[in-house]
DNA sequence: ACCATCGTTAACCTAGCGTTAACTCAACTA
DNA sequence: TAGTTGAGTTAACGCTAGGTTAACGATGGT
C-alpha cells in the first residue's frame, strides 16, 4: 500500500518530533510544520507538485497563524481534505469552532499517540470509501424538521426554538458531525469533554438521555447504543 | 468560492501590512490605502472599474481625512455597502458617532486579529442573506414606543423622555444595531467599553440591569441572556 | 469647598447548569 | 438460569454565571 501522507502543524518542537516519529513507524509520511505559515506554504507546495496530502493534523495553538485559520485558508482550497485539531483542553468553545469549520475529529491533549494515529486511520478509510466530503463553513446543521444552530446553541424543531445548554450544543454538534457513524464513546467523551478530565462517571449518559428526548417526536431520527463501543446517531 | 474584496484604510504601516497579510491568509482580497484620501480614489476607482467591494474596514483615526469622513463619503455612494471602524479606545464618543453613520461594527485597539475576520466574515454571511441593508444616516432608533436619540442620549417612552448616561447611550446603541443577533459577552465589552480595560468585571451586568428597567414596560422587548455566551436584545 | 452625577465595585441572592447518585432494565457470560 | 455488567433515566446536589441593589470614589460644575 502506498504510504498516506500527512501534514502536521505542531510548534511544540518535543511534542511535534515525537508524533512525527510515531506517524512514520505506522507507515505515514509526514511533512512536520512548526507553525501555520510554515504549514500553509507546504500545503500550497506539495499540492501545486501533484502529490496532495491525504490528512492534515493541527494544533490549534500556535504562534503566526492559528490551527483555525490555517484550516480556513486550506478548506477554502482543498474542501475535500480530511483534518482533525490537536489542542489543549481548557480552550472553551473551541470544540464547536472546529467542528463548524468542518474538522473529521477534535483531539484533546493529552493523549496517547496510538489514539492519534487509530483516528487517522479511521477518517482515511471513511474518506476513501466514496463520500467526498463536501465541506462548507457550516453555520447551521439541518436534519428534516430540525435545525441546530451552533452560535447561538439554538436547535429549532418546526418552527418552536429551543435552547441547549453549552454542553448539549457541544455534544449535538458532535453528532451532527458524525451522523450515522459509530462513535466509540472514548472519542466522545474526548471529543466533548476532553478525556482527561477523568471524571468519575456517567455524565455523558445524562446528556445523551437529555438530547434523546429532544429527538422523541421524529422515528426517523434517535441515538441507538451499541454495548460496549458507542454511539451512532441515526438520520435519515 | 469568490475572494471577498476589501477595503481596508489603516494609517500604521506595522498594523495596517500584519491586517493585510493576515485578511489574505483567511482568503480575502485585500486593497490597503494609508489614509482616508487614498482609500477614497481607490474605491473609486474599483467602482468605475466594476469591481465593487463587499467591506469596508475604516481606522478612524488617519491623516488628510479621517475614517468617519470617509465613511460619509463612502456612504453616500454606495449605501448598502457595509464598513467597520477601527479605532485606538478612549475616543470618547466615537463609537455613537460610527454606529450612527451606520457601522455594522465598531473594534477598539487593541484586538486579535482573528476576531477581525470572524467579525468581517459574520456581517458578510449577514449581508449575503438578504436583508439588503437600506442604511441612512441614522439619527434615531425607533422600535415600538421606544425611540433612542444618539445625538442627544435621549430615550423617548411614550411621550416621557428620559436621559440616558454616556455608558447607558452607547451600550443601547449597540443592541438597537444588534437587535435579535446573539452578542458574545466579549464583542460586547469590546464594542461597547475597549476590551483590554480588563476591569474587574461585571459593570457590565449593571448596566444591563439598568436597561432592562427602561424596557420593562414592554413585555415584547427584553434583552436575554444566553449562559456562558452572550446576550440578545429581543424585539418584535 | 460642597454637591451632583456617573461609572465602577462590592456584596448578596437566584436560577441554571453539569455532575453525581441511585435505581431500573437489558444484554451478555458461564 | 443466575449473576454480572453496561446503559437509560430520574431526581437531587453544589457550583458559578449572572441579576440586582447599594455604596464608593472620581470628576466636574457652581
Amino acid at each position: 500500500m502506498e504510504k498516506q501522507r500527512v501534514l502536521l502543524a505542531e510548534d511544540d518542537f518535543d511534542f511535534g518530533s515525537i508524533l512525527k516519529q510515531y506517524l512514520e513507524i505506522h507507515n505515514f509520511d509526514v511533512s512536520w510544520a512548526q507553525d501555520g505559515k510554515e504549514a500553509l506554504t507546504l500545503f500550497n507546495a506539495e499540492t501545486l507538485a501533484e502529490r496532495p496530502f491525504d490528512i492534515c493534523v493541527f494544533d490549534v495553538m500556535m504562534p503566526k497563524m492559528d490551527g483555525f485559520a490555517l484550516a480556513e485558508a486550506i478548506v477554502s482550497k482543498s474542501p475535500e481534505l480530511p483534518f482533525i485539531f490537536l489542542t489543549a483542553k481548557k480552550m472553551k468553545d473551541d470544540r464547536i469552532k472546529g467542528l463548524k469549520l468542518g474538522a473529521d475529529d477534535y483531539i484533546v491533549k493529552p493523549f496517547e499517540a496510538d489514539i492519534l494515529v487509530l483516528r487517522l486511520q479511521n477518517i482515511l478509510k471513511r474518506s476513501q470509501r466514496g463520500s467526498a466530503i463536501i465541506r462548507n463553513t457550516i453555520d447551521n446543521y439541518a436534519i428534516g424538521k430540525y435545525t441546530f444552530y451552533p452560535q447561538n446553541h439554538q436547535l429549532r424543531i418546526n418552527d418552536t426554538v429551543q435552547k441547549l445548554t453549552d454542553k448539549e450544543a457541544q455534544l449535538i454538534s458532535y453528532f451532527f458531525e458524525h451522523k450515522n457513524q459509530l462513535v466509540n464513546r472514548d472519542d466522545l467523551l474526548n471529543g466533548v469533554w476532553g478525556s482527561d478530565d477523568f471524571f468519575s462517571g456517567r455524565s455523558m449518559d445524562v446528556f445523551i438521555s437529555r438530547l434523546r428526548k429532544y429527538f422523541k417526536e421524529d422515528p426517523q431520527i434517535s441515538i441507538e447504543s451499541t454495548r460496549g463501543v458507542g454511539l451512532t446517531f441515526i438520520t435519515p
